[in-house]
DNA sequence: GAGTGGTCTAGACCACGAA
DNA sequence: TCGTGGTCTAGACCACTCG
């Protein structure tokens, strides 16, 4: 149970804009106005505003105040660490995952180089797809250090390991490298993805790492090319002189 | 003339995990002792090392420290605002960028559509491609509103747009949505890059605003499939109950 | 218990925008 | 000039890690 102050404040005001009650193009009350009205000091309130423009949500500029951006306009952002089960949620689609595997098994010399473990250490494999709209279009292979995560099962990976991860096990899911880039589809790809006659695929690989630093996750998400999209906010950074 | 005390800190940083003066693995001086050296106040060290943080540098761990991240494993990230001349210059690749055209002519109708304006409107059209060991794999079309930039040289777009926009216009670019798909090629990119027999190439579509939430560029930036590669550095907003 | 990062406060001064 | 967001300070308490 935490009770940040400053995410309280985001989570108002990201649901507002979500749900559209707070308009875009609308001034959120100033610095000093939600100091007030929250009885929390300007700092604080300042950490909730900059995790919304961070996020997409809003744009602060010196001198007129904080508003909103447009947000509705692009689809979900899937930048950042989500997992599918809660972009799925939030986009509302009617989507169904099909597990096609979860065992242990001692990891191959490829999973282990992009685990940096050593070779027939025991990793679980996972292999599901993602069906929506009826069709197979995305492949999502994983696979998890055994010794961080000492069982799994089938309906765990039917629902979402994350969940698992972070409320039973209460590992702490830190960062993550993803990698996108497009290749030839493989034969696993024919079988489990409803592929016509494309011959490539989108590839996202992940390496996901705990709090500690521990690479825990290597995943590769195989996704059709006329359904992948990828949408990503991205702020400037002040330059400065060198 | 900026002057901020923790973008110094975090520029301090950032060059020697660059550089690999600092090693990933390492730890940084704790909080108190970087305030203490740097003779500033603990919250202004802080926001120099949330800014590595996010940045992928290093890995803050509540009760033992900050650590420095593996980054020179994978590539640099694409993630983020960065012009190509930045990129390129970061990546140190001999590369060559060819202008096709500059040009102040009208929106048609899909462009101004793009560009939330109305059709006819004056807008800069310039098209490049990008040649990075004697092969064109990226081609860039940029649409630029007119009304905000008054000139526009095949010299300037030669050499980087973005640094003629800040350091000469002075104009204070915000926030970007991009947008990451697969499409059929068309002629055009045929026409300006070397293609072989691909079929399809990656489109990144970028919506660049300036601060006052303007919308002044459209960007289709195409590459080809075996050449592109995005990566992206994401950090688990920390779940709290809902 | 000592040290770490996470949060929060109540002030301060600044640069910028608008009236 | 006044209100805005940007930066910075010097403290405080907390939760966490580790010896």
């Amino acid at each position: 149970m935490k009770n940040n102050i400053f995410m309280s404040l985001y989570k108002d005001y990201a649901e507002q804009i979500d749900t559209g009650a707070l308009r875009p193009g609308s001034k959120l009350p100033s610095e000093n106005e939600l100091a007030e009205a929250y009885q929390i000091s300007r700092e604080t309130v300042r950490k909730g505003l900059n995790l919304l423009a961070q996020n997409g949500y809003i744009n602060k500029v010196k001198g007129k105040g904080s508003f909103v951006l447009d947000t509705g306009r692009l689809k979900f952002p899937i930048s950042g660490l989500v997992s599918y089960k809660e972009l799925s949620e939030r986009l509302g689609k009617k989507s169904r995952t099909l597990v096609y595997a979860t065992e242990r098994v001692p990891a191959g010399g490829d999973i282990a180089k992009e685990l940096r473990i050593e070779a027939n250490q025991p990793v679980w494999k996972v292999i599901r797809s993602r069906e929506i709209d009826g069709e197979r279009i995305i492949l999502d292979i994983d696979y998890l250090l055994a010794e961080i995560i000492p069982n799994l099962t089938k309906d765990i990976a039917a629902d979402s390991i994350y969940q698992y991860l972070e409320q039973e096990l209460l590992l702490k899911i830190s960062y993550a490298e993803k990698v996108i880039s497009v290749e030839r589809a493989t034969n696993m790809d024919h079988q489990y993805m409803d592929l016509k006659d494309d011959t490539h695929v989108v590839v996202v690989r992940g390496y996901v790492h705990l709090e500690d630093t521990t690479l825990f996750q290597y995943t590769e998400s195989r996704h059709r090319l006329d359904k992948f999209q990828f949408v990503d906010f991205a702020r400037r950074i002040s330059r400065v002189e060198a």
